[in-house]
DNA sequence: ATAGATGCAAATATTTTGCCGCCAG
DNA sequence: CTGGCGGCAAAATATTTGCATCTAT
């Protein structure tokens, strides 16, 4: 089931073949990580998506490129790419079931912030949150590699109408 | 298994109070709530956890109070509680599956440090995390009602017998 | 008395695994 | 050529739902 409000993109990834590859690719590769045909096509989804994806959308938009990807290689891919830091993996406060979604990794973490009545989800950067994950490596004297950080509320829009 | 019900605190309950009725029994019944002896059982179980636990620890925890507490009782009574504000949810970046964790919410919202080696976790508070918040909402001109924030790395311990 | 809660089983939903043939390097 | 990868089906895990019965108020 489709989750998430789809933002705009329409049918087609409009990928631009002009685009030799794409970050995730040329950082796998650099791994020296084998590129199989359906990893690239992967990999393209993500690198294009302009918003973070659940597995359903991101199998949806790598058939429509190969018809023959198939779910399982979403999830494993999906798997390599968690292991391997290159993305990021949310459950946006359960709004729309326990479904994860998933974003490649940005050089700035930011906050996931969605209204609980229409399920609007905002991005969020700051230097305090950046200052708060400097705070906690420093008092737990730790190497901090990942945070996730996502708030949930009512949101502008849905605060005027609820009381008008 | 035990024919009598002897009312003991089981070895992992601290009874850090005297308390008749615990502060969740207390608000539940105070918004005209139904309170079943199921219910009672398992708020006491939440009342007394010293740190989150999942659905099956809370299901044990119950049993040993009250064998007659089944495990769908205890999704609809978090079910409940989450409605109504009561507990916040968590999944500890998934440290170990996709397993849910909940704890009662406390006066001030604590962020979850994990070890994503030795898997411990702990907790921590801190001024500049009330101050990001309150600019999310400032800036997004929105009401925050939750907020969940979980960072991993590798802590003290695990850092030091890594380099060894 | 009665709305709402529980128990039980079965259904859902999501993710993982075993096995085997296939392909990238 | 060969070890890792993908497809398929089935398993595993986590949570929800339908329905008959029971109970707190």
């Amino acid at each position: 089931m489709a989750a998430t409000p789809t933002h705009r993109v329409s049918s087609g990834e409009r990928l631009n073949s002009a685009d030799p590859t794409g970050h995730l690719q040329k950082t796998l590769r650099a791994k020296g990580i084998r590129l199989t045909r359906q990893r690239r096509v992967i990999l393209e989804v993500m690198d294009n998506a302009e918003q973070h994806l659940d597995v359903d959308q991101i199998l949806e938009r790598a058939q429509k490129i190969d018809p023959a990807v198939h779910l399982v290689t979403v999830y494993r891919t999906i798997d390599l790419l968690k292991k391997e830091g290159l993305i990021d993996e949310l459950d946006l406060l359960h709004l729309r079931g326990d479904r994860h979604y998933y974003e490649t990794h940005g050089p700035r973490d930011h906050i996931h912030v969605a209204c609980l009545r229409c399920g609007k989800v905002r991005e969020f950067e700051s230097r305090l949150y950046e200052q708060l994950k400097e705070q906690i490596a420093r008092d737990f004297n730790m190497r901090v590699t990942v945070s996730r950080t996502e708030v949930g509320g009512i949101c502008d829009a849905c605060l005027a109408s609820e009381k008008k």
